[in-house]
DNA sequence: GAGTGGTCTAGACCACTGT
DNA sequence: CAGTGGTCTAGACCACTCC
């Protein structure tokens, strides 16, 4: 029984969601096997193959090998966000990008810090603080640790001139990475530098990379009010 | 010149990911194209065809018909981040969920509500104030608007004893969203309800959802001092 | 126009896992 | 053990877009 002959994994995906939000397919049952599907709509088994993991990847299917295919009862939906570089996302605002070193110091981090990148207790980090601009205007209060046995060559990078953010994207790719979101009240420090009133709530991102088990850098990003990160589900 | 003979896209994807970091293949590069690559490894081109989307997907690599593969000049890094149910959220913490309504009415939202819903002038929506326990401490305060025009069978759930999130999860499923995520200072109302001090730094969470271009809801989830998103990139 | 990625097919074998 | 999804192949045609 061929419904429509739809041939194409992008069709196929639309039909699928309209199966499960038109609840033809329920919420925990299982859905036919991809042999079948393929029959029904007349088309390779690769396609729908292809069609069902883009579903599954947004959280509506759930898969298992032997045991079939099955509309998830709890479907966590997830959004894919863009963590672009800060010029780039000034820039992406028609604004003009500036940026600031406010510090640099080669020390022992506190501890948690010392945690997080995986350091022993005499090692010495990099410290890098820095503000970032957006037309003239506080935009970001970056403050840096960055591993110097892994990427000893940022001493020679002029850190005034050159953002550690940008010099790292661009010379230290890193193979596993972590980052958080959270909303953060200003201290004295932070409001003093971003020209924000105390306890003021921004909002703020941490992030940490790795090369290959290696820790490269750790940072936290603190934003200036009414920053918003947007995406589609 | 077969280097390896991989035959499995995964891999592919790993030697892809090295040449990218070791910068055998060097920002802004083109690199060879599919069918190259696949004489390379041994493998057939589709094989190859999946491993570059899955780099491409991450935003390492950028894709364009007749123009090649090259590698990103400004890596826009890609997260993908669950949003659960609330309840679920709290239970994964293993503490324990209840919930508590606070306010129902049916009334004329106000402009921006209202322009982000699509509604007109004169409609009305079901406004939905509801708090989130984790432990019996407020955890997440709900602040919603629903379309009656779409959910109509809304008006017949007991909202008291489970909450619209719930219930719009199982009964409403949307084809398009929105997300936003921001940090607000807690107001008189917040402060109160959330117990928590006046202007303390909050996490939220907007999110708007449509099904067909129909509004369903909208809705700001405003969370508990503490709170954070965290994903790996 | 021609080169590249995007996709589909038909068939095959494999890996996992429920029974 | 057997059923299901996961993947690979070889080949084909198409869609886009740079030149």
């Amino acid at each position: 029984m061929t419904s429509l002959e739809i041939t194409n994994w992008q069709d196929l995906q639309s039909e699928f969601l309209n199966r499960i939000q038109s609840r033809q397919w329920k919420p925990g049952e299982l859905i036919p096997n991809e042999a079948d599907l393929a029959d029904e709509f007349g088309c390779a088994r690769a396609t729908v193959n292809r069609a069902l993991r883009a579903v599954a990847d947004t959280g509506l299917l759930v898969r298992r090998r032997k045991a079939g295919t099955r509309v998830a009862v709890h479907p966590v939906r997830k959004a894919t966000l863009s963590i672009p570089m800060i010029r780039s996302e000034v820039e992406a605002r028609n604004q003009s990008y500036s940026y600031a070193l406010i510090s640099l110091d080669t020390k022992k981090p506190a501890a948690n810090v010392r945690a997080k990148m995986g350091l022993d207790k005499t090692a010495k980090a990099l410290h890098v603080r820095a503000l970032h601009l957006a037309d003239g205007k506080p935009y970001v209060y970056e403050d840096r640790w960055i591993n110097l046995a892994t990427v000893p060559t940022i001493g020679a990078v002029n850190l005034e001139i050159q953002s550690a953010n940008e010099w790292l994207v661009a010379n230290a790719p890193f193979t596993e990475g972590d980052i958080a979101f959270s909303a953060a009240s200003a201290d004295a420090i932070v409001a003093e530098i971003m020209n924000v009133d105390l306890n003021e709530a921004l909002f703020v991102i941490e992030r940490n990379t790795w090369n290959n088990g290696a820790s490269i850098t750790s940072v936290r990003l603190t934003f200036a009010p009414g920053y918003r990160i947007h995406t589609t589900i």
